[in-house]
DNA sequence: ATTTATTTTAATCAAACGATTAAATAAATT
DNA sequence: AATTTATTTAATCGTTTGATTAAAATAAAT
């Protein structure tokens, strides 16, 4: 019991491999990919605590030993697709931020464009993070260096030469930045909440946010001017 | 068994008394005070999938029978917290945004001091009212009628006039509140992710929620004209 | 003082759930 | 072809968890 997969697939913890190796390693259609995409799904859906692993083996279309077999248990394959989902969430960021090529203004349309592009593929995930993280914040955001990418980005570099040259206020960069994500964020966020009290149908409040992608730069700018 | 407890506490859906009612009579020392009060409390904290009713009667200081016995179910017991949790969040910006003394600009900044200071009091509540709602959104919701509160109000009113008069720009109102209220909210909701990416304790993220109290509305102003 | 009603508890049930086992089948290796 | 390794399944184990029961303790009423 619990051969080679094991080495493999359960001892990311400790040993050398890296998440992504087994990323790479893993087809679509195998098995233990199959699995993890819909563990993917119904956590991102409904949260640790309200998902079944019996739920997850039908949704992957297998057993539920089977699901034991390659992941050990609920947890450990919990803990594999959060790791997933803060690498896929943060790092297509890092892309956008750190390109040289891109003035800090481009940058701003870029991410918010970006963003929302990405949040509408899978609309779940914020609130899906905000609510998992709130139980082990340390234990979770350590296996991924988000701070380190967001502060030791271009972007930083280039809104602190912008406050240096006065070609913006000078402001608490923290706050932008919760400005920032906040205002991409929270309409998925608080969406169920949000359609109710507008009365909006899907598509009109879609076609809301799909607005958003060229006024959140102008708001922003506004805000960074306006001290 | 479920004598005239019953009649009262566990016929709220189906009876004429309003959860109001059943809050007045109760004290704040009694029992099913006692039960309710800590069912908020891990309830707002663990969401419902996680909570446990055992947990609930040992924070209550009671026994897990008399959970039952006063509030049948945990189901049921969830649902009279999460009304009450949906009528105090809401409840106390009615008090604000229809108030005919002030004006449109004294009613942003109340709006987003009063907001603060009441999360700060309860931070659970804006995560525990967005992840719960996800899973039905219109049987929750309908027993508030937080549609009527929003639209309805003197402070939409007041928006209408002064676009109509010209000084603000004309532009979306559910753009607006969307901006406003995740502006006020999202740092929240975001705590424990965003303070692993700033790096700061407690008493510092706290401060910077404070400081939001005047920049808020400032920033608001901003981005109204910037269209 | 006795009955009646209310409040509280310990013990336990039944279902749900995560996890395991052992056995069967398929694939790979020698 | 024989043997090992990998994959898949049915059955089931042990806990946890929401809910119930019956009875004890307390309070209220007659």
């Amino acid at each position: 019991m619990f051969k080679s997969k094991d080495k493999i697939y359960l001892s990311c913890n400790f040993c050398k491999r890296s998440v992504m190796d087994n990323l790479k390693n893993a087809t679509d259609s195998s098995t233990e990919e199959k699995i993890k995409n819909a563990a993917r799904t119904v956590f991102h859906k409904k949260g640790f605590a309200a998902s079944r692993t019996r739920d997850i083996a039908e949704e992957a279309g297998i057993n539920l030993a089977l699901l034991n077999y390659y992941f050990r248990s609920k947890e450990k394959l919990f803990v594999l697709v959060m790791i997933e989902t803060l690498t896929e969430f943060f790092g297509s960021v890092s892309v956008i931020i750190n390109n040289p090529e891109t003035s800090f203004e481009e940058k701003i349309e870029q991410f918010a464009a970006g963003y929302i592009d990405l949040i509408f593929r899978e609309p779940d995930i914020p609130l899906f993070i905000m609510s998992e993280i709130r139980n082990n914040p340390e234990q979770l955001l350590q296996k991924v260096d988000i701070r380190n990418t967001v502060f030791n980005s271009v972007f930083t570099c280039q809104f602190n030469e912008a406050v240096q040259q006065g070609k913006i206020k000078d402001q608490n960069f923290i706050h932008f930045m919760m400005n920032f994500i906040g205002l991409i964020v929270f309409p998925f966020i608080g969406k169920p909440l949000l359609k109710v009290i507008s009365g909006l149908t899907e598509e009109q409040f879609n076609a809301l946010i799909e607005e958003r992608k060229k006024l959140i730069p102008v708001w922003i700018k506004a805000m960074m001017n306006s001290h």
